[in-house]
DNA sequence: AAGTGGTCTAGACCACTGC
DNA sequence: CAGTGGTCTAGACCACTTC
């Protein structure tokens, strides 16, 4: 582990565990820089993971201060359901409801950067919290996946997991469009729910290290069965707001 | 402005205007060091930047990749309707319904770090888009900043940037929850929209540089009026899962 | 083996905050 | 005016990718 990521944290611990306060001052990157025995530098890139994670703020000339005390989660924990449930102390299961291959439609092609009318596999999962249907997930995978995909145990708890384990798989990159609609009667079958109530809908497109993209997915939560969560700041903006479709 | 956002700028615009297309190599640092005649630490410094928008991806070893060629908005746009609407080219205006002055609940009290029962500025803002109702905001103000809250018209298109204008106010860090929900009567009434219809909810709370709370907010967006897009990697990692309640 | 990005150092100057 | 963070330079070594 790099000597930057060790500062961090080592702060962020310290703030978590609430030995600053929110609101209360950091040390001084000179400061920092002494206590480690490190350049002013290497400082400087501890820090700014925390501001990233939204942990610390900065203006030029004052001490930066601290802004929350919650440990944010790894790309993995967003993007992987079974993961994310995980670290939560969640019992995740799954099941896939069907899995078939089918030339992909126009907009699919656009999204996985492939040929007008090349095969694709699209798989219905439902996923459940705690044995709750939470989640139903339509995943579309590029054709060269589809094979890893479905050997697949129908009933895989982390399907991340097992690509990277199986093939080496990993997935680096993602996009997420998040919104809400009404429950279809597929939706309102699987989850529980009543036809046209409330879903909150992530749709997303992910990406190999490489920027090869490997899956879309439309995943649909019930209301009230999951948050998201982003900090930002004048200098981080992850986050942004787009209109209608 | 600093010269590695210059360059970052630079090549935002060549990824945008699509010099480089989505999946092609970036020049290497060395290489732009010596066109922009930077060391190689404010081109790191530019690409760092870039990397945050989400725009490139980057591996040991191997050269930066495009990943996507979208420009990503500012935390303003983010926390501001008017200004995200005005940058998106749309029309917007808002109506205060109501805006009474009452003691805060238990809860306000801890997002906004008042004291029990300590004064608070509750308003209720209708907000649309090129005439149409899309959301419906319930804003808490903390007391010190009520009076400037008060002043504004009931009609003031950004209270944002009125707030700035007014008061030096700089919202500068934010935390946002988001999720769907079903339209209650009010909600309804007002969003013109049947009860029990699907919402897209973001409650925020919003500080100032210092780190002092400003306001908390439940916003209520009319579904398919808005969508909230994120872009993240196993590097950057903004954006966060939370269960439940 | 050459090229490339990731990490780290040491020092410099500037703009801004806070007293 | 002293302290602090923001920017920039110049150089070094390493881990990894690519061929």
């Amino acid at each position: 582990m790099a000597r930057y990521e060790q500062i961090a944290g080592d702060l962020r611990d310290a703030i978590v565990r609430g030995d600053y306060a929110i609101g209360a001052q950091l040390p001084s990157e000179a400061e920092l820089a002494l206590r480690y025995s490190a350049a002013r530098g290497t400082v400087r890139q501890a820090v700014a993971l925390l501001a990233a994670e939204g942990l610390v703020g900065s203006r030029q000339g004052a001490r930066r201060i601290v802004l929350g005390s919650e440990r944010s989660q790894s790309f993995a924990e967003l993007h992987s359901f079974a993961q994310w449930a995980r670290s939560m102390g969640y019992r995740a299961s799954g099941t896939v409801l069907s899995s078939r291959r089918r030339p992909c439609s126009p907009s699919e092609a656009v999204r996985l950067s492939l040929e007008p009318g090349e095969e694709v596999l699209g798989v219905l999962r439902l996923r459940r919290l705690d044995g709750e249907p939470v989640l139903v997930e339509r995943t579309v995978y590029a054709g060269w996946i589809a094979p890893a995909v479905e050997r697949l145990d129908p009933e895989c708890e982390s399907v991340t997991q097992e690509l990277y384990e199986s093939v080496g798989l990993v997935f680096a990159y993602g996009e997420h469009l998040i919104d809400a609609v009404a429950a279809g009667s597929e939706d309102a079958r699987l989850l529980e729910v009543r036809r046209g109530s409330p879903l909150l809908r992530q749709r997303r497109v992910t990406t190999t290290q490489e920027g090869r993209p490997v899956e879309c997915s439309d995943d649909r939560y019930r209301a009230g069965s999951v948050t998201f969560s982003i900090r930002n700041s004048t200098a981080a903006n992850p986050l942004v707001r787009r209109a209608g479709e």
